[in-house]
RNA sequence: GGGGAGGUUCCCGAGUGGCCAAAGGGGGCAGACUGUAAAUCUGUUGGCUCAGCCUUCGAAGGUUCGAAUCCUUCUCUCCCCA
């Protein structure tokens, strides 16, 4: 089977983990194109890391042609989503729900078009919220059979740790998102991370018994490292797309610092370079896969900051780590001229910046040797840095091998 | 509604009156080795003005010279029965 433009960039970059009827998706697709949808709940205030394999995807798609639908899910995240969870999140307030959806909607910006003809933006709650129980019960419910839901793998698990009924009903409320925008705008396709896989064919069946009609479900893997940490969790948590949250820095940081085993897979899977760029890019073995992880890290720096951004934290990281060359956008911290003047403890000095969160980590640092002012060792706990130790108007601090920090007098 | 079991440090989990800032494991951090990779080994892992002091074992009281450990009330979670 040949496939159509679309799923042939998803088959060779690495995308595709489940088809509900790969055959019958392809035949569709090729026909023209063709309406469908990604929810995304907004059960935090940013996107991240975990979020972007279908975020990519559905760019891959809308760019071979095809409607795609955004769903922020103002409604289905009133419930939550017991998939993959092993136990019950906690509940989270409308105005949070609210503010998150917009939010996280203004992050994909860069990512999709949606401009009301080749891309919609949409919000279940819109259809969610005020549903009626009766009539959604005798519509949609009756449709359900709880022996066929207890057998989803999705609630194995929680049939060990408990389930509450408000999440059983998650899977009505996303088959019912389907089905409307079935009705709506004609989507014949959701697309989702693999854990969505009982939701998505719970769906189709749903629009299959109503409508009659034949729809589609597909699934990305869930992407893991090759060393067993959890994919975008980095010490101070989640890798997020909002800045404020996760600096680009550190952004940048994160994917440069990913296992030579992953480069490839991530490539294909977070940056839009050409599949043969990025074979090329990836052959070499050992060292030269370093300037690959650069690529990677800046290509989707770019992809969600901007190519400025992009830039001064390639420059950033190139200094730190190179020596010398422009360390302003490393991250850093203003303390003033006469503070430093009058000397500052090195434990101090430390814990101040986001590099120690307290003293007694500071003392811990240094004492293990593992504390740097302008690259040279700090000795003691004792010593006191004074306006002496300035190089270019600041102090580059070090901790450990790659966590680097500046700091300015003024 | 009735009965039972529990809530311990970032996570899991030991600890039933002083030897407990609390075993062990995971994770984190640091050192060695390296390539800002992986694997491995070692050290470390509540706070502070750090041989001392302060805060922590669901919450609030109480008993005691002394409480994570005993008592009372409250609260939350799980299990069984209805």
């Amino acid at each position: 089977m040949s496939l159509t433009p679309g799923l042939q960039v998803l088959q060779e970059r690495g995308f595709i983990k489940q088809c509900t009827d790969l055959e019958g998706l392809n035949k569709l697709m090729s026909e023209g194109p063709v309406a469908f949808y990604l929810g995304i709940d907004p059960t935090g205030p940013s996107l991240h890391v975990g979020h972007m394999v279908p975020v990519f995807a559905l760019s891959h798609l809308q760019k071979a042609g095809h409607k795609p639908v955004l769903l922020s899910g103002g409604g289905t995240a009133r419930i939550g989503d017991p998939s993959g969870k092993t136990e019950m999140r906690k509940l989270i307030t409308y105005e949070e729900i609210a503010a998150n959806s917009k939010s996280q909607m203004d992050q994909l910006k860069n990512f999709v078009h949606l401009d009301g003809e080749n891309g919609w933006m949409m919000n279940n709650a819109d259809w969610l919220a005020d549903l009626n129980y009766i009539d959604f019960l005798r519509e949609i419910g009756s449709q359900f059979s709880v022996n066929r839901m207890l057998s989803f793998e999705a609630y194995k698990m929680r049939m060990e740790t408990g389930l509450s009924f408000i999440e059983f009903n998650y899977q009505l409320l996303q088959s019912y998102d389907y089905l409307e925008l079935y009705r709506r705008r004609g989507c014949r396709l959701q697309i989702g991370g693999d854990d969505q896989w009982g939701n998505i064919v719970a769906g189709i069946d749903l629009i299959r018994r109503l409508e009659s009609a034949e729809a589609y479900g597909l699934t990305f893997p869930l992407v893991t490292r090759s060393d067993g940490k959890k994919m975008g969790k980095t010490e101070k948590g989640a890798v997020f797309l909002d800045p404020a949250l996760t600096s680009p820095y550190d952004m940048f940081q994160y994917w440069r610092n990913v296992p030579d085993a992953d480069v490839e897979k991530f490539m294909l899977l977070f940056t839009f370079l050409e599949v043969e760029e990025i074979k090329e890019l990836c052959k070499g073995e050992g060292v030269a896969l370093n300037s690959a992880k650069e690529r990677l890290a800046y290509e989707y720096t770019k992809l969600v900051h901007g190519e400025a951004e992009a830039e001064s934290a390639l420059a950033a990281a190139k200094a730190a780590f190179g020596g010398g060359g422009d360390t302003s956008n490393v991250p850093s911290l203003e303390i003033p001229m006469a503070e430093l003047e009058a000397g500052i403890g090195v434990l101090e000095l430390f814990a101040r910046t986001d590099l120690c969160s307290s003293n007694g980590e500071a003392r811990r640092l240094v004492q293990q040797g593992g504390a740097r002012i302008n690259d040279i060792k700090v000795g003691s706990i004792d010593e006191v840095i004074n306006a002496s130790r300035l190089e270019e108007g600041g102090l580059m601090l070090k901790a450990g091998k790659k966590r680097f920090f500046r700091v300015t007098a003024k």
